[in-house]
DNA sequence: TTGCCTTATTGACGCAGGTCAACGCCCACC
DNA sequence: GGTGGGCGTTGACCTGCGTCAATAAGGCAA
């Protein structure tokens, strides 16, 4: 008889290692807690759950796979692609620390895209029929999630208007300002960061083949605006950058 | 002193002319109402307002405007677009009866878009705070309306599929067989229709020239897939045209 | 009806970005 | 510390769509 047994995967709601609450966590003023009360944070505490951190390359979910929760980034990058019936894929966003993803599975009980971790990263897992039942009861918390959907709409909107009709330089200024910008949320750099994304996916999200995006970061950093090296980016020229985004 | 006054500003929530309610409504499968019980559609019915039509190039809300209610469509077509920081606009969507339109406002209390009727038009405006504290209460029409936003925000991911990987043909088509179906869903032909919409729009909204649309459709009829005549169209060969949609 | 103005079509031409190919570099794994 | 394979860069060439321009076809007012 077996008496050691491994119960890593027996007690999925018990408090895990990975991360003690939302009320401690440091990402929680841009994270769905943002707007509600100290007591609020400890009702939807108790829905979250933790797991263990993804491996680069792992996938959170998968498209068309049964839709259950949406997740919070906590640490690493992950990307959100579908694919096409022709078999191409398409990244349609980059999710970082503080980011919500995976709300475009509530309309049809199934995933719309797929989820994979870019680098080693850790998520927080919000079983959706749960967020519910507290949204209807905490006006705060239903008026915060709709607005997150809201901006989701929104920002997809923009990157709508990017692919149709920008140059592929306005296309790369344009996610470096947005990477740039969304660093300076979480207090980190807006000027030094390091892509933690391919070439193969940046040109992907934009809507532009590798070469493509590789000459245009060899342009930038010819006209002095950026230094590149290999995934490390410094922005030497921001308001050129955003001059740019918008050409 | 006036004895006789204009009072058709002076009562917003009594009953109008224009429709008697949701629940006699005949688009009420394919709207909010769908998936609420009777006595749901009657409470709802309460907080929707209809006012008069929009003419042809009325603005509904305009981008940047104070957000305070999202419109569903009883008849006509509206386009929503926004406007880049260089001045061009991009058509974000086409919005035909029983669609809503009008919650990428909601995330940060102010439109992101501008939208306008392409013909005569009808809406049922629905005061988002009510609409809220209704979901908050009935949790059906919570659940509808985060399947709602949610759908648009797949849909806005087929979008940028579609801008980012395919060509002109395949936007084109793409468009066709969306609105083909979505006039399926009202119980209209799907294979004989008016277009709405001029082709100015229909290439701002698949990022491409005037010029490149009508030579698509040109194209398509030279193939014996289309029959167009001015803003007629006449699908000859549906099967043919989905295949071109992911191409 | 006529005339004007907006919208659509068609053709000729140019260019941004895709495609193909070669090569260099980084790092993981023996 | 060598080596193989993925990732990134660069160059040469090609093409689909944009641009510009001219013309046609509706649509609406008078």
């Amino acid at each position: 008889m077996k008496l050691i047994v491994d119960r890593s995967e027996d007690v999925p709601t018990a408090p895990s290692p990975y991360q003690a609450s939302c009320s401690t966590c440091r990402l929680s003023s841009l994270c769905l807690p943002l707007a509600l009360e100290d007591a609020e944070v400890d009702v939807l505490d108790r829905i979250v759950q933790r797991s263990k951190p993804l491996q680069k390359g792992q996938h959170l979910y998968r498209e068309s796979e049964h839709f259950q929760s949406v997740f919070a980034v906590r640490s690493g990058t992950l990307k959100a692609y579908r694919t096409t019936d022709n078999g191409r894929e398409q990244v349609t966003g980059f999710y970082f620390p503080g980011e919500i993803l995976g709300m475009d599975g509530i309309g049809n009980n199934r995933h719309a895209s797929s989820a994979r971790a870019l680098e080693t990263a850790a998520v927080c897992e919000i079983p959706f029929t749960a967020l519910e039942t507290l949204s209807a009861k905490m006006p705060h918390l239903q008026r915060h999630f709709f607005q997150l959907m809201s901006r989701e709409i929104a920002e997809d909107q923009q990157l709508i208007t990017l692919l149709s009709k920008s140059s592929a330089d306005a296309r790369v200024a344009a996610l470096l300002v947005s990477i740039s910008t969304r660093n300076a949320r979480r207090k980190l750099s807006a000027i030094r960061f390091r892509l933690s994304m391919s070439r193969v996916d940046i040109g992907n999200y934009l809507g532009l083949t590798v070469e493509t995006v590789s000459r245009v970061f060899s342009r930038m950093q010819k006209l002095g605006v950026l230094c590149v090296e290999n995934k490390e980016i410094e922005i030497l020229d921001r308001d050129a950058l955003v001059e740019m985004a918008d050409a």
